[in-house]
DNA sequence: ACGAAAGTGTTATCTGTCTCACAGACCGCT
DNA sequence: AGCGGTCTGTGAGACAGATAACACTTTCGT
């Protein structure tokens, strides 16, 4: 079996389906490489087809009129992104460019809409997927809204932690690696004050930075400083970084 | 038939169901009116049902540290709102508010849930409305990020064009009624300055303001001077509100 | 391993926005 | 019609954050 398909028979959405049906999908799709900073789609593409990350990363975000960045989302392997594709065809409404290598499987909106039809753990799937999506959106909206820069950067470590951190000896180290421009247009600030504020943070002794990497001294200290709650960490063997480094595996 | 329950068998979501399970539906959800100002839920509710907004209107939102309403979306008659109690029943994460005198449907999670299982077109209108509401929450993110105070006001008036806007002879006019503070809310800035900037719009010739209602002169104009589109009216007579003035025919 | 490119740290200055404070207008009630 | 409460308008002062300009460091491609 080819193994780029392999996350597909694995990933949530399509767990349920009949050998038959995978295979339908495998050979409707295509798996495609794509070198870092390349667009994956932009807004004037029509939106034939929904997108599902294989490896690398990759960010969802819009442009301003001058030239500025909003990082809407990222997205990591196992999970499915441009899915409202599946109820329109118009045009798309922002960019997925990857951050660093990744490979990706574009499957057309058509099939997804007739298993959809077919198969009511599918359409509970997207449903559920665009539920949690919403609801991620919506916590970004509240956390910057009123928001001064510095609570802003630590909601981020916080949101971050959630997804990437790793409890190690001396707190929870976050295993992704953003530059403070990439911050900064998630939270929607400048690049500078980013600099700063970590900087700020560390001589706080809240967080420490090595070599680009981050470490979040203490949860439970850094939310109550913006009066939050420390995040649930997902173990880091949940399911899309377990995939993963499956495939990572198989394929090195 | 309870009149209560007259949009609830032309809803959307609920318009193919069978006569039985209308009843059904009637049977196990309950109709209340709320005054204006009334909290139909709140972020400690546990999260087992997901309403329907009959007449009035609704603000969900959150509340910051310090006291100030993160408003994340306004729900008209004819709307369905709390809809993530679905998929989980935990508590929820934000206040629901009537901002005006309102009738809501009340209807069980685990009722909804037994009709997704039973009928996928339930559940593809459930999906259809997350996607459309993620969409509409992701769009005011990136209105909001290195977005100034008068391009965030210029942006919620143009927002509010295009689900309440009315054609008239001297330009189109918002049928809806917000505070400055309300506005504040929606767009997070204070009172003041929405209080300052609207004044200066009205300087421009950009819109009117007269008793409290809003006139926006010129569209195009408006939303060139910030660099956007300008927005597709709903027709007057879209869904929710043809139901809603009919509604209040029958009950007038 | 080297050089170019990308990212970081830091400063001085300038400007938009918040805060606080108050006067006046309007609105809904009885 | 009158009154109380809620909204609107405006200004002065303080401050966070944007901007711009630069030196330094790290990373990455080949």
């Amino acid at each position: 079996m080819d193994e780029k398909f392999w996350l597909l028979k694995n990933c949530d959405l399509f767990r349920r389906l009949t050998q038959e049906q995978v295979e339908q999908v495998e050979s409707r799709s295509r798996a495609r490489e794509f070198q870092r900073g390349e667009v994956i789609y932009l807004p004037s593409d029509a939106s034939n087809s929904i997108v599902l990350l294989t490896s690398g990363r990759v960010k969802i975000y819009h442009l301003t009129a001058d030239g500025k960045e909003a990082v809407i989302g990222l997205i990591d392997p196992g999970e499915l992104f441009g899915e409202l594709a599946v109820f329109e065809n118009g045009p798309r409404e922002e960019f997925a460019e990857t951050m660093e290598k990744s490979t990706a499987v574009l499957i057309p909106s058509e099939l997804v809409h007739q298993l959809m039809h077919d198969h009511p753990t599918v359409t509970l799937g997207v449903t559920k997927l665009m539920g949690l999506r919403r609801r991620r959106v919506e916590r970004r909206l509240k956390s910057l809204l009123f928001r001064s820069n510095r609570e802003r950067v630590v909601y981020l470590l916080l949101e971050l932690a959630e997804k990437y951190g790793q409890f190690e000896t001396d707190g929870v180290r976050l295993s992704i690696r953003l530059s403070h421009q990439e911050m900064a247009n998630i939270i929607g600030t400048t690049r500078e004050s980013v600099t700063m504020l970590l900087g700020d943070l560390q001589n706080e002794g809240l967080v420490r930075i090595e070599r680009r990497r981050i470490i979040l001294r203490n949860l439970q200290r850094l939310a109550d400083s913006i009066g939050a709650e420390p995040p649930q960490l997902v173990s880091p063997d949940d399911f899309g970084t377990r995939l993963y480094h499956q495939v990572r595996a198989q394929s090195g």
